[in-house]
DNA sequence: GACATATAGTTGCAATTGATACTATCAGGA
DNA sequence: TCCTGATAGTATCAATTGCAACTATATGTC
């Protein structure tokens, strides 16, 4: 492994610019943000709208919850998606016959042809943003984002479980 | 409810799940949280203070804008997070005799205190995340997220330079 | 059928963040 | 000196997000 030394001796040489999750923060937020900006500029929608209507996509009638397992948004986090896409008239919101408590959600026409047009504009920034990696790179990039996500969820795990016992 | 049922047209199916941006994203909030939740559950610090003590560190006198230019904050993030230390006590605010204009910020004994003891903490947390990755993929991330971020920092300012022009 | 429990989704409140505009101070001429 | 423009930092308001409490349906048990 890499680092330095052991933890409890450079606490005097902490630099932020070299630490490992703020690299990461600083990495995804650039990603981030020249993604959102091309459906947020042109048709003002939210990360958590696109991703509902990502997943929506075509001819897909989902409940909030399929949506909320499909996407890594919280439940009340799709809600408000929802809201703000019916009121935009991007998405249609039924019962479910059978389940009254469950909604059947889908894109409405007007939801369809945004959904059309935006696919090919994030396909091109997603492509602009690892033109100049190799295949391989790009598959060594992302084997390597989800080893260090485990890690991380892991560790979240271990942090609420200690939480829970220590009180 | 089938994707299948109606696929003439499977070339344009999007899948979520495997957008790179998308998966950018989870992975960055969850080593976010990881490492946040160190710091947030013991001292109550936010991001913006945590990067603010980091940046003082030991000994160190800057003035907000000096952190402005090592955090990848704005001066806003970082005049609120200033206030909130302050509030803690965790740092100090002084008048530059030279430029009256301009803070000395530093951390206070408490601060100091503070910051000595979530540094190992937030190492420890630093090391598991990347615990199960050799040395080599360790660089290899690096520099794949910054290869890829350069690029997005390139499209952004593309976009903000039309936005300009535009209209 | 009635009660306890779980699930689907919504609402309200508080903390965080972002964009814009504002105040105070400085620096460089005319 | 006075004017102009830059710089340092603060204040304000709206959008986003997270947490917890709430309503409504459904299910399982007796």
């Amino acid at each position: 492994m890499m680092v330095t030394a052991n933890n409890t001796m450079d606490k005097e040489d902490f630099q932020l610019g070299s630490f490992f999750p703020y690299k990461v923060r600083v990495f995804g937020t650039a990603v981030s943000t020249a993604v959102s900006s091309v459906y947020r500029e042109r048709y003002g929608l939210s990360v958590s709208e696109w991703r509902t209507m990502a997943i929506l996509g075509r001819n897909q009638a989902l409940s909030a919850s399929e949506i909320v397992e499909r996407s890594s948004m919280d439940k009340v986090n799709v809600s408000r998606a929802v809201q703000a896409l019916r009121k935009k008239e991007f998405l249609r919101r039924d019962i479910d016959g059978e389940d009254r408590r469950k909604s059947v959600l889908r894109l409405t026409e007007k939801g369809l042809a945004v959904f059309n047009d935006v696919i090919p504009l994030v396909r091109d920034v997603e492509a602009a943003l690892t033109e100049n990696l190799s295949a391989e790179e790009q598959a060594v990039l992302l084997k390597l984002m989800e080893k260090v996500q485990k890690n991380a969820e892991g560790l979240i795990g271990e942090m609420s479980a200690e939480a829970a016992n220590g009180a």
